[in-house]
DNA sequence: GGCATATAGTTGTTTATGCAACTACTCAAA
DNA sequence: TTTGAGTAGTTGCATAAACAACTATATGCC
């Protein structure tokens, strides 16, 4: 027997993640009301080239949990709004390193602001400890499934 | 100073719920090799005609977090699928009320326990009391932003 | 009764997702 | 050197999301 068993339907809100919806639809909507025409997914794919510029879209894939081709129509949009370049590697043909632009590496701090602020309304009122646990357990369920 | 200050991006994978987006995916596909053939956003429409059939569309808004739109479209493909069907309200001929057909009310069963397998896969490995305060911090979070 | 306002639902547009099928390139083994 | 398997990325299709603009009905106030 399992160690967690659970009743119907109990845990609806854990299973269709309303919390990380919230949190991404207040994310945006801070964005827009800072001026930042970016949607939240663009966003995370900048995230990770505000850390590490250069990426493949297979690495991008990686750490952004999306598939491939959500990574290409990403990438699309972000070069049409020529926030990102896609650069053919000399080494390997087949891939794409995409490389932020002057304007997309000026996206950065703005934006880091409006998430951390947006993570602050959300979370106001957790106790540090009890986020901690829950992170933890959102990473294990990650973990679990992938 | 708020009680919480979090450095850049500390939460990204809270803000961009990768373990929801983890447990849906997961869900979708035992529902497929279950042989059941609808999305986990119908699914979640379904959980609450199950649970109250005859719900109007706002209801459906307000339950599952989805805008009246999304819910309109829903509602469009699960008709298709013959598995729920729309009734104008005789009181309120505003209102469709949304009911389900036989065939509908016979996927709960199946359903739940697909969706409440999928939970123990996720979960494996998490003690209860931290299942607990996950769910607790999600609701507060759900509450601050809504 | 008639008008203003609010509510329920629909439609159009843009963006994003998942899956499957496809092209292009790389690499290694026969 | 060719061929066949694997990897990176793209395209097509169906579903879904947010937002804005719209229709139709209801309600309350004069």
């Amino acid at each position: 027997m399992p160690n967690n068993q659970f009743k119907k339907g109990e845990l609806y809100s854990f299973m269709t993640g309303k919390a990380s919806t919230a949190i991404a639809r207040r994310l945006q909507k801070n964005m827009k009301q800072g001026g930042i025409e970016i949607t939240v997914e663009q966003w995370s794919v900048l995230y990770h080239l505000w850390k590490s510029d250069g990426l493949s879209q297979q690495d991008l894939c990686n750490a952004t949990f999306r598939d491939k081709p959500s990574i290409t129509r990403l990438v699309d949009n972000l070069e049409k709004l020529k926030l990102v370049k896609r650069v053919a590697s000399k080494n390997d043909r087949r891939i794409n390193q995409v490389f932020l632009t002057e304007q997309g590496r000026k996206l950065e701090e703005e934006t880091m602001n409006v998430a951390n602020n947006t993570l602050n309304e959300a979370l106001e009122s957790v106790p540090a400890d009890k986020i901690e646990i829950c992170k933890e357990v959102l990473q294990i369920v990650y973990d679990n499934l992938k």
